[in-house]
RNA sequence: GGAGAGGUGACCGAGCUGGUUGAAGGUGCGCGCCUGCUAAGCGUGUGUAGGGUUUAUAGCCUUACCGAGGGUUCGAAUCCCUCCCUCUCCGCCA
């Protein structure tokens, strides 16, 4: 959420932003909404501070055996206007709440305007891997070590859910682990395993509501929501709560299963592992002071690097340009790994800045040097999603008979294997 | 799921027979004083979010907030209703 205040003093920019990024958030209604919210509201104010002095007086006035009925008959007419004001004055709130929840966050000064076509290539890692075979794409390579059963698990929750099979399962649970411990180790972030289900107020904090409802699974029974991404629970942790100075920066990385429905998206990379409506990722979080920021953002993409360089796989940095940037991010550079069965590059990574437009719409704030309350920032990264890096490692590693290498960082947890 | 207790400021904790209570008292924290040092003591200050005024994120005025929402009333932390959450016991269960 932006602050109102800002979008009052600089409608251009926020409109701007608005087309930008492809929205499309009613910024006319929230300006009118708001001019008429504060007309009410000082109404409101007024009327009540007349009311709070009389009801004072009054009973001064019982005590001084004054014959109150007349004053009393006329703070019951205030009363009664004062009920009306107060219902349409929340009405325009709930309104203006609506269309503010609307409004996307704004793009970042140094992020290329316009579609996917503008998105930048900001650098690579490694080389596309050569073979002196014809390299299997990662649907033989699984059937020939059975490493998924794609078909079964279709049987237990439909098309687009997969389950990991023996090796492959194994594989899996090696990487996850792997990418845990390397953060928490090498980058010094703190773990945590929080709650999968999550409520109304949590997915509106993160951005994810109202826009994507569609998206989200749903409990009907408790209104909660399962997370498309642990951004959701961790980023949420610090809600309606101001932070002692002391206590930022904070760092977080949380492995979870994460849930998308992926409405409207059938036909487009829906096959095998690539697009799925469950999968597992590692997030890292992080709350930072503003002016820090935007140095963090780098840290945290380099981070995420750091997981791709040990596993030896090929990759590219792609910096978004606005139309590609997600509703509630100012930034973020996109990781894309190279994957040599399918001959393209697959995103593994999103990492975002987020500025205060989270922070706002949930509520977390810190006290700065000074002891002054201020929202902070909130940033977030996949350090990594499971499948897609799943997909490049077994491609990368594949030898002619079939059979896949594992990768040196990851032979401590299989067992000390080098061949899968 | 059943029975009971409870949700007040950074924390603990009064108030809950409705009326200077934004909220006693204590703790913590800030500032000042005192003390040879330490410990203690004394004084004083210390919430958040809006709106108005203003060059001002200074000051001043004002509104809201005692789990959330609604009701009663001239007036509600205090009375009534609904919901949420926490704790204890029982039941069920990984």
């Amino acid at each position: 959420m932006l602050d109102m205040k800002f979008i009052r003093e600089n409608p251009e920019l926020v409109e701007t932003a608005i087309s930008n990024k492809n929205e499309k958030s009613n910024l006319k209604k929230v300006l009118e909404l708001d001019k008429k919210k504060r007309e009410l509201q000082f109404k409101y104010d007024t009327m009540r501070a007349e009311q709070n002095i009389v009801s004072k007086q009054i009973p001064e006035l019982k005590k001084a055996k004054k014959d109150t009925t007349k004053i009393v008959a006329k703070m019951k007419m205030i009363s009664n206007k004062l009920k009306n004001i107060s219902v349409e004055l929340s009405n325009i709130n709930e309104e203006l709440e609506t269309e503010l929840l609307n409004i996307p966050n704004i793009p970042y000064k140094d992020v290329p305007i316009g579609g996917e076509s503008e998105n930048e290539f900001v650098r690579e890692w490694g080389e596309k891997k050569q073979f002196n075979f014809n390299p299997a794409g990662h649907l033989e390579l699984i059937k020939k070590n059975r490493l998924l059963d794609i078909k079964r698990a279709t049987k237990l929750s439909g098309s687009g859910f997969v389950g990991y099979t023996g090796k492959g399962a194994q594989l899996e649970r090696a990487l996850i682990n792997f990418m845990l411990d390397f953060h928490i180790n090498k980058h010094d972030y703190e773990e945590v395993s929080l709650p999968i289900l999550v409520n109304r107020q949590a997915m509106t904090g993160t951005g994810q509501l109202p826009k994507m409802e569609d998206d989200m699974y749903h409990v009907n029974e408790d209104d909660l929501f399962l997370v498309p991404t642990s951004e959701v629970s961790v980023t949420n942790l610090y809600a309606q709560e101001i932070l002692p100075y002391e206590k930022l920066p904070r760092k977080f990385v949380s492995y979870s299963p994460c849930f998308r429905r992926e409405a409207g998206s059938y036909g487009k990379e829906t096959k095998g592992l690539q697009r799925v409506h469950q999968f597992n990722k590692v997030e890292i979080v992080r709350f930072v002071k503003p002016d820090t920021s935007y140095e963090v953002l780098e840290e945290m993409l380099n981070d995420a690097e750091n997981i791709l360089k040990a596993l030896g796989l090929h990759y590219r940095v792609i910096r978004l340009a606005t139309g590609d940037l997600s509703f509630a991010s100012a930034k973020t550079y996109d990781i894309d790994v190279w994957a040599p069965g399918e001959e393209k590059y697959l995103e593994v990574s999103s990492v975002s800045n987020f500025e205060d437009f989270q922070a706002r719409r949930a509520s977390i704030r810190f006290r700065n040097e000074s002891g002054k309350v201020e929202f902070v920032h909130t940033l977030n990264g996949s350090g990594l999603a499971t499948p897609r890096t799943f997909i490049a490692l077994i491609e990368s590693y594949q030898n002619e008979d079939g059979s896949i290498d594992i990768p040196e960082v990851l032979q401590p947890y299989l067992n000390n294997k080098k061949i899968l």
